[in-house]
DNA sequence: AATTAGCACTCTTTGTGGGTGAGTGCTAAC
DNA sequence: GTTAGCACTCACCCACAAAGAGTGCTAATT
C-alpha cells in the first residue's frame, strides 16, 4: 500500500495525478480516463500504469467513478486536498484588483451600500453567487446615538456605529418630551455609552433599569427608557444575494437548484454558516456544505471576514459547485475581503 | 361564422367550453380534449359537437395545439378574456384575510419592514413569487428633514416621507458647521418645503441656486447647499422579491427558468412593469409579459398599487405562469395591496 | 519489481422499429 | 344542428442492437 497522501513523505506521482484529475474536471467538468491523463501529465507513462494509480487513489477515498465504465471524478475529499496543498491559490491579476478597487470606492456612501455592492461585485467577478452577511448588530462599537422629535408622540431614533452602519426607528412614546431635553438625553448616552459594544450599551441600560437607580432623576429615567426602545434592534442579519441565476447553469438537477435557492431565500442557515469565516482572518474554504441536517454535498462556500479595525464584522463568499475553479475565486474572495475591510476602515 | 367573444351578443356555448378548457387546463396542465370537456360540462353534448365548438375557438386564435393529436391548450387571449370577463374574481376567504391583516399589524416598524413583509406574505400565500417595489422618491412628500453632526466634516442627514419612508445619508462638508446652526437650517426647510412632493423641493432648491439669492445669506446658503445633497437620493427603486424558488416548481425549462431568476436580479424592468398598476387602482393583470424586447410569453403578473390616501406610491404583485390560479391569486393581490395602503396611511 | 500491451468485460449512449393510446377531423346518418 | 363512426396522426413507451469509452486483470517486457 502506498504511503497516504496527507503523511509527509508522499508519493509525489499520486499527488500529480491527482492534481491532474482535479484539474481536469474542473475545466471540462468530465469524468477524467486514464488515457486523457497519461496524455495531460507528459511524464511517459501509460494508461496502464496511471490505472494503477487510480485504483489507488480511489481505494483512499479521493475518487469515484459514475459507472464502471467511465472515467473517475474527485471526491469531496481530493477538493480539500487540493485546496488545503494550496494548489490552489493565484495570483489575482492586476486589472482585476484595480476592478475591485474601483468598485468599492466609487460605491455611494453608506455600509449598506458598500454591501450589496460588494455582493455584486463577487457575483460578476466569479460568474457565481456572491453572498454578504451584514455586521452583527451586537459586536459592533457606538459611534453616536441621537433623538429627532417627529410628532409629539413620535421620536425618530437613530444610532451610527463605529463602522458607519446607521440603524434608525420610530419610537412610540406617551410622554410629550421636548428637542431640547431629548438632546440632553442622546449627550448623556454618548458621553457614557461612546466606542462601547452595543450589547455592553444594551446590558448596562438594563441594570440601570433592574437597580431601579432611574426612579427619581427625569433625564436619566427617560434615557434609559428611550435607549432601550432604540438598542432593540432584532439581531437577525441581512444577507445580501447576487447572481442567483449562475446557479441554473452550474447545477443540472432541478431538485438541487430548487434546494439552493431555497437556502438562499431562507438566509439564517447562510449566515451562519458564513460566520465561521469570522474566527480567524483569511479564506475559509467549506467543501460539501453540510447544515442544519441538510447536506449540500456538492456545494463549496469560499468565504472571507470583513472587519473594521481588529473587529470581525461579518462576512463575504461565494456559493458554487465543488468543482468551481479555486485558482481563480479564492484569490478573488480574498482581495475583495481585504478591500471592503479598508474602505469600512477608512470610509 | 359564429360571433366572436368579445360581442356583446356572444355565444353562451363558445364561452362556457372557453371557460371549462381554461380552468381544467390551470387545475391540470395537461391539454384538454373533447371528451373530458364533454364530461365536466355536462350539458349532454357528446365529444363530436364540442370538437366543431373546439375548432371554431382554435380558429379564434383562443386555443392551440401543442400537436395534431393531444388536446387543446388555452392561447394568452383566452386567459385574458378570461381574466376580463370578470370570471376569475373570487372572494377572498375570511381567514386569508385574517392572515393578511395579521402579519401587516404584526410587521415591525418602518415601511421599509412593511415591504419586505408583504412580498413575504405574496409569496406565501399564492406559493407563487411575491415582489413589492418601492415607492417612487420624486412623488413623495416630504414630512421632515433634519440634520445631525456628527463630527467637524460630517453631517448625518435624514428625511422623513409623508408615509414614513426614511431616507438618509451621511454628507461630508468642508465647513465647520454647529448643531444649533444645523436646527435653523432644517427649521427653514421644513417650514419652507413640508408637505411639498419631493422633486418640487428639489426644483425649487436648484431654483434658489441658480437665481443666486443665496448669496448674502449665511443661513440660505447652506440650507440651499445642504439640502441639495441631502435630496439627492437616487431614483433607484427598491424591489423586493421572494419566493423565488417557485419558478423551478412551474416552470419545467431551464433555458426559461435561468431567464426568469435573470429578470428578477436586474430588477429595474420589473419595476417599470409594475408601475403600469400605478395608473390606475384596483388590479393590473399583463398576460403574456413582453418587455425591452424580451418575452415572457408564459409569465403572468398580477399587480396593483399602494397608496397614502389618494397618492399611489408604488406596486405590489405576483408573478407565476399564465396558468396560474386567477380566481384564488387576484383577490390574494386585491386585498394584500388595499391592507397595505390601509397599513401605510394610518401607521 | 515496476511497467505495459493486450484483451475481455461493463455500462452508458444512441438509434431503430413496432405497438399503444389519446385525440383529432371528416363524413354520413340522425 | 347533432352525433356516431372511422381513418389518421403523433407522442410515448419499450425492447433491442450497435457503438464507444473506460476499466480491471493477466501475462509479457524491461
Amino acid at each position: 500500500m502506498r504511503a497516504r497522501l496527507e503523511t509527509q513523505v508522499m508519493d509525489e506521482r499520486l499527488r500529480a495525478v491527482l492534481f491532474a484529475i482535479v484539474e481536469s474536471y474542473i475545466e471540462t467538468v468530465e469524468p477524467v480516463g486514464s488515457r486523457t491523463l497519461s496524455k495531460i501529465l507528459d511524464l511517459g507513462l501509460s494508461p496502464a500504469t496511471i490505472r494503477n494509480v487510480m485504483a489507488d487513489l480511489t481505494e483512499q477515498g479521493y475518487l469515484e467513478q459514475p459507472h464502471t465504465s467511465a472515467g473517475r471524478v474527485p471526491t469531496n475529499r481530493a477538493y480539500r486536498f487540493y485546496v488545503e496543498a494550496g494548489e490552489s491559490r493565484g495570483e489575482l491579476p492586476e486589472e482585476v484588483q484595480r476592478v475591485v478597487e474601483r468598485t468599492l470606492s466609487e460605491s455611494a456612501s453608506g455600509l449598506i451600500n458598500l454591501l450589496s455592492c460588494t455582493s455584486r461585485l463577487l457575483s460578476e467577478l466569479t460568474q457565481m453567487t456572491g453572498v454578504v452577511a451584514s455586521p452583527r448588530v451586537s459586536k459592533t462599537r457606538l459611534r453616536l446615538i441621537e433623538f429627532l422629535k417627529i410628532s409629539d408622540t413620535r421620536i425618530y431614533a437613530v444610532l451610527i456605529t463605529q463602522s458607519n452602519m446607521v440603524y434608525h426607528k420610530i419610537i412610540e412614546v406617551s410622554e410629550v418630551l421636548s428637542q431640547d431635553f431629548l438632546n440632553s438625553v442622546s449627550r448623556y448616552l454618548n458621553e457614557r455609552f461612546a466606542r462601547k459594544p452595543l450589547d455592553e450599551v444594551r446590558q448596562q441600560v438594563l441594570d440601570t433599569l433592574l437597580e431601579g437607580k432611574e426612579t427619581y432623576d427625569q433625564l436619566l429615567a427617560h434615557a434609559v427608557r428611550l435607549s432601550k426602545k432604540a438598542l432593540d434592534l432584532s439581531d437577525e442579519r441581512e444577507l445580501y444575494v447576487e447572481g442567483i441565476s449562475s446557479i441554473v447553469r452550474d447545477f443540472a438537477d432541478l431538485e438541487r437548484i430548487r434546494d439552493l435557492l431555497e437556502l438562499l431565500e431562507r438566509k439564517t442557515e447562510l449566515v451562519e454558516q458564513l460566520d465561521e469565516a469570522l474566527q480567524r482572518p483569511g479564506v475559509h474554504i467549506t467543501i460539501g456544505m453540510e447544515h442544519a441536517g441538510r447536506v449540500w454535498a456538492d456545494c463549496t462556500l469560499v468565504s472571507a471576514s470583513y472587519r473594521y479595525g481588529n473587529n470581525a464584522l461579518g462576512a463575504i463568499g461565494v456559493i458554487g459547485p465543488t468543482r468551481m475553479n479555486y485558482r481563480r475565486i479564492i484569490p478573488i474572495v480574498d482581495y475583495t475581503a481585504r478591500m471592503l475591510s479598508q474602505a469600512i476602515t477608512e470610509q
